[in-house]
DNA sequence: ACCTGAACACCGTTCAAGT
DNA sequence: ACCTGAACACCGTTCAAGT
């Protein structure tokens, strides 16, 4: 008992990694802290807020440095580095992603991916296009990943290499677009 | 009283379109229809197949034909479709890619996209990946939108003329990458 | 600063029983 | 075939009060 806002994101994560997301509730997690439901409401102000740091501390728990120099192999490892934080934990993707669709958690993903493009000379207007573009990509293809959606077309035999390689076509094609947009086509012919 | 499947599914647009998925809940569906909750089981097996047939019957009213002849312009009329399919109802963004998310709803769009690309000469292995990777762009951007996250860079006076060429642009972007992983890259320079 | 206890206004779902 | 009534096992949130 006593604790600190820390010490109830990190059990929160504990919750969600091992009982899914549906079953991160508020009575839930006063349970598991022996505490009463009500005395989460001294940390944080609801629980979208609450799910907020969650998301964050998520993502702040996979990330990962240096990042390369060149634009493309930035985006390349900032998308790759969000995904495998979201998929290190259970429903880690759902959460980052229903965080986001109400307005809360960090915006370093997105702030990174569009300082790489505008590194990468793509014009200022078309730079929050092409940044949300990225995200909108790297969020659907984890959730649904995630939520075993992943169903390919022929019956694979095994799932997890497979999805790794389709993740990395989904973003080859995202890239290339922005390259054309960026009026820098590929070297393809 | 003593109602069809279709009268719920009809009155289920109502309360979605009038009070908001959050209030689209079986016991108020249940008042609405001046029925008791446990009725609606009668219907559906739980609600979440209930959603499902509420997603389906958004897209199936926005639908409409015919779809051009050329695969790049069907891809763009199929994803514009869905978009303003599900832009046309409150939360209809929301609820359609929920009803995905929990692997339910039609898959009508993805095989649209899919005949296309292949129509287009999009190689079979990576039709999937292209026509997966279209939804999550449109998906992601119509909750976008719905959500009143479509923030932009500088403070826009008006939103829903800005919103409609994000979308274009967005699109461009992911067909251009799928027209360089056909090998056939557009006419930019 | 951090928590209790009790309450308020809700949920989805089940199931025996009615017409 | 379609619905009632009652119950079960939950939710998020508020708020006065305690230490």
């Amino acid at each position: 008992m006593r604790y600190h806002r820390e010490d109830v994101v990190d059990r929160a994560l504990v919750v969600l990694d091992t009982y899914g997301l549906a079953d991160l509730t508020m009575r839930r997690l006063g349970t598991e802290l022996g505490v009463q439901p009500s005395a989460l409401y001294h940390h944080f102000p609801n629980k979208q807020r609450l799910l907020a740091a969650v998301a964050d501390e998520v993502l702040a728990r996979g990330r990962r440095a240096p990042r390369p120099s060149a634009w493309d192999d930035r985006v390349t490892a900032v998308c790759a580095e969000l995904r495998d934080a979201m998929l290190a934990y259970r429903d880690g993707a759902e959460l980052v992603a229903t965080v986001r669709s109400f307005g809360l958690g960090a915006a370093t993903p997105y702030d990174e991916l569009a300082a790489a493009l505008e590194d990468g000379g793509l014009g200022a207007d078309l730079v929050p296009t092409a940044a949300r573009t990225l995200l909108h990509f790297v969020f659907g293809h984890a959730v649904d990943e995630q939520t075993h959606l992943q169903a390919g077309s022929v019956g694979a035999i095994d799932d997890a290499p497979r999805d790794d390689s389709d993740f990395a076509l989904g973003l080859t094609i995202v890239v290339d677009g922005i390259r054309v947009l960026a009026g820098r086509p590929t070297v393809a012919g």
